[in-house]
DNA sequence: TTGCTCCTCACGTCACGTGAGGTGGC
DNA sequence: TTGCTCCTCACGTCACGTGAGGTGGC
């Protein structure tokens, strides 16, 4: 993987991000203030905001707007959302796993004459195995 | 499982459970029309509140006077908790099967030999088994 | 009757969004 | 200069906790 994708690029200065988000400026500068959205930073200080932050503004701006939680709750909700999403992959890559073993007993338990006649073949030419 | 525990019975009319929770009885209503604490009632539709519910108000006093959460943030989290809760029951489950299946996967493939063998003896006594 | 319960309504406080006011660099 | 950026301060609105006021059943 590459460090940084085409959505994590900050481009947008505070004034476009506003608009795109359907925000007032100022609202961003107390969402950055809050830590709840992290822009960049030109060497001038100018907030640059990445199409990743626009979508966390339009996500606080539903939070906030349709569900009527307030800031203190946003922050605590993306954390929350955010454990969740890596359990999710965590559930995901124990399931592959899961699966793949529960394969793999079954392959080893269906098939073990098999591989035991590779052992067999193993002795030396013309010699033979009595039976009990 | 028996269906309710001991913290899960309504006891406490409001007065008490207010005091047990240091809180305002009101605030235990509003909390109530906000679906936030289910408390039981009684024929006469006085509540009851059980050690769970108690408990829940505590939370929700955490959430609210520590973070400066607001009512409509607390709800959304503690959904967010429950599923959180789930999904880790959920990893739980797993990782007892991943290590389970992993356990058998590998006694199958140490001990093949010995299964083997029995297979072996099953055949007719003085009988030979030749190898190529 | 006392002390609880139920409810609704009103007020004070605080968080937050909006906006003004003044600055500085492309 | 124009239009952006940066910042701080102030005001209006709304959510929520507290409490009053009036009711009814152990």
């Amino acid at each position: 993987m590459s460090g940084k994708n085409r959505e994590d690029r900050p481009v947008y200065m505070i004034g476009v991000a506003a608009q795109l988000a359907g925000m007032h400026p100022q609202t961003l500068r107390i969402y950055e203030r809050k830590k709840l959205v992290r822009p960049g930073r030109t060497a001038k200080s100018t907030r640059l905001y990445s199409q990743k932050d626009i979508d966390c503004l339009k996500y606080i701006q539903d939070l906030t707007q349709t569900e009527g939680v307030n800031l203190a709750g946003v922050k605590i909700i993306m954390e929350l959302q955010k454990r969740l999403e890596d359990l999710q992959r965590t559930v995901e890559g124990m399931e592959k796993r899961v699966t793949e073993n529960e394969r793999r007993l079954a392959e080893e338990r269906a098939a073990p004459t098999r591989r035991y006649a590779y052992e067999l073949v193993v002795l030396p030419k013309g010699e033979l195995v009595k039976a009990r």
